[in-house]
DNA sequence: CAGATAGATTCGAATATCCTAATAATCTAA
DNA sequence: TTAGATTATTAGGATATTCGAATCTATCTG
């Protein structure tokens, strides 16, 4: 039987293991940012923003596009919106009241 | 709309987010072994390994049974085969030879 | 060119993770 | 009880993450 690739699992999944980029990508999922717009949504420091979409962009989960003054952020790896959406039904089901 | 739980979705993947952690979730699903038995496939310590088992049953991703002199693990949280499967029809889909 | 805005990078301190070595706890057998 | 086997826990040092502050680059406007 085939082996999967244990190292690259956990380095995918350690990239994503954060709630900042968690919700970076499910913002980016829907709307195609710009970090200023991250920014605002998520009420961060902009430096520390843009060190996770440094991470999220290193191992291939989004990449990023400069419009003019600008850089906006879409997806490029929709491997991360698939665990994303296996995590939102387990939650649905298990957790009653937004804990 | 509802949001998911950003902090306890990074919690659950900080879990598994480590190689060897995977390992022991993969080889679990098929055989419910003892630590012994973890220990002699993985190759690693022993105490390391009890201490990867700790957080993944800290985190109730697995569980523990005590059978006379050994420990036995199994499964308590079948999410993370979802995540597993995930991982390894991508991993199927765009590596070519075992990395 | 200067000034303003948007974003990326670097540095350092606090914190967390990881592994090894040593020790403790728990069961079995005598 | 003692001895042996199996597993868990603790302590430590090395390494990695994380975040804020400062700095740097790129673009636009005059």
């Amino acid at each position: 039987m085939k082996e999967i690739n244990y190292n690259e699992c956990a380095r995918i999944l350690k990239a994503i293991a954060h709630p900042t980029r968690l919700q970076i990508v499910a913002l980016i999922q829907d709307n195609r940012p710009c970090v200023k717009g991250i920014e605002a949504h998520l009420g961060l420091t902009q430096p520390n923003i843009s060190q996770h979409l440094s991470i999220l962009r290193n191992i291939g989960i989004v990449e990023a596009e400069r419009e003019g003054n600008q850089v906006c952020y879409q997806l490029k790896n929709h491997l991360i919106i698939k665990l994303l959406n296996v995590l939102k039904n387990e939650q649905e089901g298990t957790i009653e009241k937004g804990g």
